[in-house]
Order: C-alpha cells, then sequence, then structure tokens
DNA sequence: AATATGGCACAAA
DNA sequence: CTTTGTGCCATAT
C-alpha cells in the first residue's frame, strides 16, 4: 500500500514532455503518473496550474478528443486557439485527427526510485 | 477539519 | 452521434 498522492512533480514534468503541436488526455496523464483512476484529479493539479507557464495544461484535452475545460469551462476556446495555434487542428469544440496529434506519455519514473515490489 | 469546486472518464439510453 | 448520470480524486478556502 503505498500513498494514494498524486506526485504533483511527476504530473508536471511527464506533460512538459508532450512536445508542441501535441496533445494528451488527463487520463493517459494519469495513467503516467501511476494514477490511471485520479484522471480528475489531474486536472485539479492543473487547475492551480502551480507551475504555470511552465506546464502547457492547454495541452490535455478529453479522452474524448475535445478540450475539456479551461477556467471553468469557460475559456475552453482560447486554449483552442492555442492548441491551433501550436499546430493541433481545433473544429467546434473538438480536435481533429485527435489520435493523430495525441501523444502518449511514458511512464518516466523521474528522480523517484520505480522499486517495483 | 469540512465544504465546495472542478480543466475528467466511462457507461448507458 | 448526443445527452445524462455516476464515480473518483485532489485543491483551495
Amino acid at each position: 500500500m503505498k500513498k494514494k498522492v498524486i506526485d504533483r512533480r511527476l504530473v508536471y514534468e511527464l506533460l512538459k514532455q508532450v512536445p508542441k503541436g501535441r496533445v494528451t488526455t488527463y487520463g493517459a496523464l494519469a495513467r503516467a503518473v501511476g494514477h490511471p483512476d485520479s484522471a480528475r484529479a489531474i486536472g485539479a493539479l492543473m487547475r492551480s496550474n502551480p507551475y504555470a507557464p511552465a506546464v502547457p495544461c492547454h495541452r490535455v484535452v478529453y479522452s474524448d478528443g475535445r478540450l475539456g475545460g479551461y477556467g471553468g469551462m469557460k475559456g475552453a476556446g482560447r486554449k483552442a486557439r492555442m492548441l491551433a495555434k501550436e499546430g493541433v487542428k481545433v473544429k467546434n469544440g473538438r480536435i481533429v485527427d485527435f489520435e493523430k496529434h495525441y501523444f502518449e506519455i511514458s511512464p518516466q519514473t523521474l528522480s523517484s526510485s520505480p522499486q517495483s515490489v
């Protein structure tokens, strides 16, 4: 039993590893950090985004390929614009070729020791 | 410490 | 395909 605390640092690091013009989902990100069920938690971390703008939280979208939210689901339009500017085409709130722009994050263990049990 | 909020995911209809 | 409802978790105040 380990602590069920998502490593903020790890989340940001993983997110930072997402190249420009590429997008990922909270779920995938959550998995990358070792919390496959904490997709929402990831959003929670992004919400405060203490590492902003070092962390491109705007590159994180829904698993459905939609944009998701941004500032209370109000600045989603802005997010779309940013992504479009980076090369991710967004059409009517939906990412074009989402899976094509989708970037699967590698579960890097960062500086922590994996110590698999 | 507890409540409210929130930038999600998945299933079913 | 769209919409509704539920479950999960962490943050901020």
